[in-house]
DNA sequence: TGTATTTCTTAACCTATGTGAATGACAAAG
DNA sequence: CTTTGTCATTCACATAGGTTAAGAAATACA
């Protein structure tokens, strides 16, 4: 049971783990599902939880000055979601949470994260890996906006991530990319003829 | 001596260490000067250190597939400087770190950086904040880059970082802002219009 | 000093992407 | 089965920023 997780936290750190340190990690963890469209998390309050994703498709997103909605992240089953910057410094969020499907996740609140880090090293280690991995895909994305064009950020997102184009809405893959549903929608067609 | 980094420690972690476990921290690193123009650390090598700089100024950069360098961060006196994702994984770096003026730093490897984490608590905590601060201010670059304009982001850089605007050459503060420099030129001469 | 090198500015032109508006295709709700 | 709302597409036009090229200004160096 939960080997997804089991699974996910071992590639992680890249060792294997106990049944019994698997069992207590999992002890801290309660499972919660959401309809699509609920929000995990919104902007302003503060973010309590860790979100490990079990079933189904979310996003977490950013809203600018002119109130328009940037997706910072999508998670499907086997990621990790949240605001990390609230979570530790128990600030108010700054990202809103939302389910694109239905959703069944593993949550841990900072309590619990607490006491996963200081009776289990290997989970210290584990939850530094992970900002340390989404530290480095930020700044992979940052110099690829910077540096490429819409249409070759596309085709990496679609080779990287081929199952999330297939269940992500368009309008919020334009909106993680950086360009408006148009300018997708230009994008693709224009593919379309080369291919 | 060396009360720079002191008050940065205990900036970040938002409390007082002893003059001891300073001491203690301090010797864990070693004092270098780069010439202006000299890499600390280049694409290609493992990064086994951090910096944190003393005096002068470097910035660290990427190349991207067409050759085109884009500046990732600046550090002055006062500031951390590194390949984070290099010196945690040991992988090769995918930075390049250069002085713009000649440059003092105070520099620690990985082992002392396992001897100062594992030897005393609140500088596992320092290293924990200094990586999430970096990676929420990705994020929030991230977030303005594809949100606003370049005349924005100058703006705010400006606001934000008056002396960088004094010290670094403009071509490098243009590589940061994700644009050309003849495109920086022309927001500063129509900036200068408006005032 | 003068000369070379690096950095900054300007200008004309070009292209990728934004904007606004209309239309069609579904899916959800009644 | 209709109605309504959501999402994707298309088009005409506007614009920020890239490109190329040249010269001016600043800085380094001999």
């Amino acid at each position: 049971m939960k080997s997804l997780l089991r699974s996910n936290i071992e590639k992680t750190i890249n060792q294997i783990i106990t049944d019994n340190e698997f069992e207590q990690f999992l002890a801290l963890m309660s499972e919660r599902t959401f309809d699509k469209k609920k929000f995990l998390l919104e902007e302003g309050t503060v973010c309590n939880q860790i979100y490990f994703v079990e079933n189904g498709a979310c996003y977490s997103s950013i809203t600018d000055l002119k109130g328009e909605k940037h997706t910072v992240q999508f998670a499907i089953e086997g990621h990790w979601i949240s605001d990390l910057y609230s979570f530790f410094s128990s600030k108010k969020a700054i990202y809103t949470l939302e389910a694109i499907e239905p959703l069944a996740v593993l949550a841990m609140n900072k309590e619990n994260f607490q006491i996963a880090c200081d009776s289990m090293p290997c989970f210290d280690r584990f939850f530094r890996i992970l900002i340390q991995n989404a530290y480095v895909s930020v700044q992979y994305r940052l110099a690829k906006t910077i540096s490429e064009e819409a249409e070759t950020r596309y085709a990496e997102f679609s080779k990287l991530y081929p199952e999330l184009i297939q269940r992500i809405p368009q309008y919020l893959i334009a909106s993680y990319l950086g360009v408006k549903p148009q300018s997708l929608s230009r994008i693709r067609k224009a593919n379309s003829h080369k291919k």
